[in-house]
DNA sequence: GTCTATACTTCGATAGAC
DNA sequence: GTCTATCGAAGTATAGAC
């Protein structure tokens, strides 16, 4: 027996399409600069980030924008596709929001204040477990990991260089999944009400971050 | 306007019960050390580490279970009662290995193995995701949260101290959820496939556990 | 304890009018 | 570009027979 994929906004099979044929609609779809899409867009990441992704549905989100749940489906083929345009829109955001950082005379606070941020930490948190199980967000996904950890790998070794660390006892890559782990950890944590060991984490966290910058 | 909660598993209200009521239904159900409960809960253990939290529905468990999906709703009043008996198996389970790294001559590598394995961080990770609308589970997760997190302190309290490491310096709860966001971070990364930095981040690890324990 | 039958809700997606 | 109308599937939950 096969077991049906399961798909929270594409509970059924509409067209009898088969798994993989990727067969293209030809419905009309609208402009990609479209201000309603980008309304739709917005109420997507604030559902999201409110209710969680499982929450995001065609409906619900146009409620959300004052929209008629149909136009969803006008600007967006399907639900799959709503999900990889706001993964790109919220990687756009992290991309300027990294470029100011790399600016500043911290970037490495920078870098811990982005990721550390509730709204970033719920949203990354969100999109992880959706790639969990949503093959094709899963590799978007991956692919936008790389990126991000490349840069923020870069960013280490250039300060890690430039204070005389030992690159070989403390390899960027790997301390930039220590910054991002910890920081959504305590942001998910925080955004739980749990703020018990905040202080003395943030205390911790800043003493290493100085003894690099400032 | 009153904006519907969202409930993956309860989307309507069928008896038409006011939010804070909690109007106890009067329907029978089932004991607690009945089999096939235990066989729906291990059913909705599986669903939920392979596809996600929302996938966990009383159609799918049951049909994992192959049982009938109105069994769900003759053991659990409603889905949250299954979650929360769901969150209290996985902390019974954790608490059991918990007890075995205590006793063992590492506890901290315990500690950290117990956090990074692929199963418990998958759980943990989906739990996080669920405790963050919906309220009952929130308050659950916080409670055991508080327990976990007060014995993982004390086993680096104990462990630190015999090592002469300042307290003050090194806050034992701090640590305690820095390795556990570590260890979460980077099983979830592997779990996408992402493997590129683990080496040198397990590495990384191992350097410091090795500083205290062998 | 397990089953069938049923009520009602929400979902993704499309067709076609305007 | 947006609307109404509609389809078929999956969801939670209950009642009542066996």
């Amino acid at each position: 027996m096969v077991q049906a994929q399961w798909r929270p906004w594409l509970l059924y099979n509409p067209r009898g399409q088969q798994k993989g044929t990727h067969a293209v609609s030809e419905r009309r779809i609208g402009a990609e600069n479209s201000k309603t899409r980008q309304a739709l867009l917005e109420a997507a990441e604030q559902v999201m980030r409110e209710e969680g992704y499982a929450a995001v549905s065609s409906r619900r989100i146009a409620e959300r924008a004052g929209l008629k749940p149909q136009l969803v489906h006008y600007y967006f083929r399907t639900m799959d596709e709503l999900f990889l345009a706001l993964l790109h829109r919220l990687t756009d955001a992290y991309l300027i929001q990294f470029a100011r950082t790399l600016a500043s005379d911290k970037p490495l606070r920078g870098l811990w204040d982005i990721s550390s941020s509730l709204g970033t930490a719920a949203l990354t948190t969100e999109f992880l477990a959706l790639a969990n199980h949503r093959k094709e967000i899963g590799a978007e996904i991956i692919r936008l990991n790389r990126r991000m950890r490349t840069m923020q790998a870069e960013v280490f070794r250039k300060v890690l260089q430039s204070a005389g660390v030992d690159l070989e006892e403390f390899p960027p890559e790997a301390l930039a999944v220590v910054l991002e782990s910890v920081a959504r950890g305590i942001a998910l944590e925080s955004s739980l009400g749990i703020t018990r060991s905040h202080a003395s984490m943030r205390a911790l966290v800043e003493r290493y971050l100085s003894k690099f910058e400032q």
